[in-house]
RNA sequence: UGGGGGAUCGUCUAGCGGUAGGACUGCGGACUCUGACUCCGCCAGCGGGGGUUCGAAUCCCUCUCCCCCAGCCA
């Protein structure tokens, strides 16, 4: 083994290990050599970050990744990390968010070190910016939005001075006092930075930084008409708090130019960098905001927490953990390029998780039953089962067995094609942790549908014991559970929410007519093991051969019923196998 | 067309003038009382063209493609 010497990003001694070795640390891309460019530079003692949700809707995993970045980034190297929420505009928020937000935020175990609004700063925001007037950086425009927006000009042509550019600063003064005093209705005034409208940067055309809206804030209440926009409140929170490095999104990379010249021309604690990283994308799902309320809003899902959706709440009410979260996140890495991650690389992690902490246990889904006639009626029997095939610790269970069984009917088939390997006319299979049975016959129902196989079982077989004499293996094994005292069940079966990778590859398409169907399946007549009538509303069960499934919450005003979620299926190589094209058949 | 960004296996991502590496996917195989897990193996990439250099994914020039910006949203 090659000793590998130290990156300078490994020498530094103001990061710390991650606890979750598993987790690659979130110092590892060039947010990380910044910083630690930064610190070696001695621009800091300490870095201080922050993540900066808008209170008008719930977190999704986009928004894990910014916070993997920031809470991740902080504890390592020992700084700070401050939950602030940008609630510069009253008329599209909403406190319901705040609690929401940080519920999510706990739930993926972070903790803030500061909370705080930007609404804290409002008092200090027009004090800067009364700063700003009296250097003659800004000014009082009464022009209408429509003015304001011809002026600015075009991508490729420049934009013109307000007329109102010049006025004298005491004007400026006043008019700004007059905003503020509610002298004046919505829209009539806005606050302009002075800075360049020949400037090929939108943002530096004079851009807005205080509009008048008479709207009550849920925080500061009617004390302010006026409220700072984001390129006027964010930085200058950042500055305020102390901020070192303020990571955000590809989109802000034009913004960057104003958030410094306001730090340039304003006095103030500090000097925060903007460092931009792309979004997450995930394919097979859609992450903005505006797209998931739509489907909230035409009744496409159950809600913000549909176990379908992209955000925390809803692969918290799927049964995702905060640890295949942030693994996830750390997987996927922190660059500038445009990306677009795998649904598989999701649901993979999570299995990861799940498979060596998931007790097992059989459920069947769709229900055939199984009858075993040479099983005396009447008889039954305990079989003792391990709960974890892999680890002892997790010890074991008794389940009954008697002579009437139910078996998934996706695993009995009538005319089996090539390597179909379960029940079928005549063949045997191995029912799991019990015994080896043949397929003697079958009843059908008016339609032809098969209702019943009927079985017979080899007493020698117990134990996973192979036929005796003959030499026959089998090979196939099945999943059941005993008929008499299986615990009934509903079990919902999440898929993909869209059917296609893109749902919005094609612009002119409406991204709705890509919803995958299939998304839902609800199994209202699933039968599960005895012992599952006492299953825990907090453990991620694996039911054998099917997939990973948790406990949806109880269902108000109606009886007890046990419903699971599944949050992902077992890798399935076999679906694979059947789906081919046999290159055999003719 | 102005400005700001981005192009490395199918998907993410390392690389920072010196053997293009990892993860996921896919495909084979071993193991198996889960067609799971685990293990082994394989396929697969530097957007194009020039140049500098003993040597270029990396430096220079050029072309192409993709994304963002014209809210009193964030």
């Amino acid at each position: 083994m090659t000793d590998s010497t130290p990156t300078s990003a490994d020498a530094n001694p103001n990061r710390r290990e991650t606890a979750e070795t598993h987790e690659i640390a979130p110092s590892r891309n060039f947010i990380g050599r910044q910083i630690d460019a930064d610190l070696a530079a001695g621009k800091h003692d300490a870095i201080v970050t922050r993540f900066p949700p808008e209170p008008n809707g719930y977190l999704h995993i986009g928004h894990a990744k910014s916070i993997w970045l920031n809470f991740g980034l902080a504890s390592e190297y020992g700084g700070a990390c401050t939950l602030r929420f940008d609630d510069t505009n009253p008329a599209r928020e909403d406190a319901k968010f705040i609690a929401a937000i940080q519920q999510d935020l706990r739930w993926l175990g972070y903790r803030w070190s500061r909370l705080a609004y930007a609404s804290d700063y409002f008092a200090q925001l027009y004090d800067l910016a009364v700063q700003l007037i009296k250097k003659q950086r800004a000014y009082v425009d009464p022009q209408s939005n429509a003015e304001i927006r011809a002026q600015r000009g075009t991508l490729t042509t420049l934009g013109a001075n307000s007329p109102y550019r010049d006025r004298p600063v005491a004007e400026n003064l006043a008019l700004f006092a007059a905003m503020k005093n509610g002298d004046f209705v919505d829209g009539e005034m806005v606050l302009r930075a002075r800075i360049d409208m020949a400037s090929p940067n939108l943002n530096l055309r004079d851009p807005i930084l205080y509009r008048i809206l008479h709207h009550h804030h849920a925080r500061s209440g009617d004390q302010w008409c006026i409220y700072p926009l984001y390129d006027f409140a964010h930085g200058q929170g950042d500055a305020l708090e102390g901020v070192t490095h303020s990571l955000c999104t590809l989109e802000f990379e034009d913004h960057r130019a104003l958030y410094d010249w306001l730090l340039d021309n304003l006095t103030l604690p500090a000097r925060p960098r903007q460092i931009e990283f792309s979004r997450l994308n995930l394919n097979y799902t859609v992450m903005s905001k505006r797209l998931l309320a739509q489907l909230v809003d035409h009744g496409d899902v159950d809600g913000w927490d549909d176990p379908r959706m992209p955000t925390l709440c809803g692969l918290r009410r799927r049964g995702f953990t905060p640890d295949s979260i942030r693994r996830f996140i750390s997987l996927v890495g922190v660059t500038r390029s445009h990306n677009m991650i795998e649904m598989g690389a999701l649901e993979n992690c999570v299995r990861q998780e799940l498979e060596p902490i998931a007790p097992r246990v059989m459920a069947v889904i769709n229900p055939l039953k199984l009858v075993l006639e040479n099983y005396p009626e009447g008889d039954s029997e305990l079989l003792e089962v391990p709960n974890h095939p892999q680890n002892t610790n997790f010890g074991t269970r008794k389940i009954t067995l008697s002579r009437e069984l139910y078996i998934e009917r996706d695993d009995f088939m009538e005319a089996p094609p090539r390597k179909f390997f379960r029940l079928a006319p005549g063949r045997e299979v191995r029912l799991r942790y019990a015994f080896v049975v043949q397929c003697c016959s079958v009843v059908k129902d008016a339609h032809g549908q098969v209702v019943e196989v009927r079985c017979r079982y080899d007493p020698a077989t117990r134990h996973g014991k192979q036929p005796q004499g003959d030499g026959r293996k089998v090979k196939g094994i099945i999943h059941w559970v005993n008929a008499e005292d299986a615990a009934p069940a509903e079990v919902r079966l999440y898929d993909r929410l869209f059917s296609c990778a893109n749902p919005l590859a094609d612009k002119d398409a409406e991204f709705r007519k890509f919803l995958n169907p299939e998304s839902l399946l609800t199994r209202k007549h699933a039968m599960l093991e005895a012992s599952m009538s006492a299953a825990d509303s907090k453990t991620r069960y694996q039911f054998e051969r099917l997939g990973y499934f948790f406990m949806e919450r109880a269902r108000v005003g109606a009886e007890p019923k046990l419903i699971f979620n599944r949050i992902v299926t077992l890798r399935d190589s076999w679906a694979a196998t059947a789906a081919r094209p046999s290159r055999q058949a003719k």
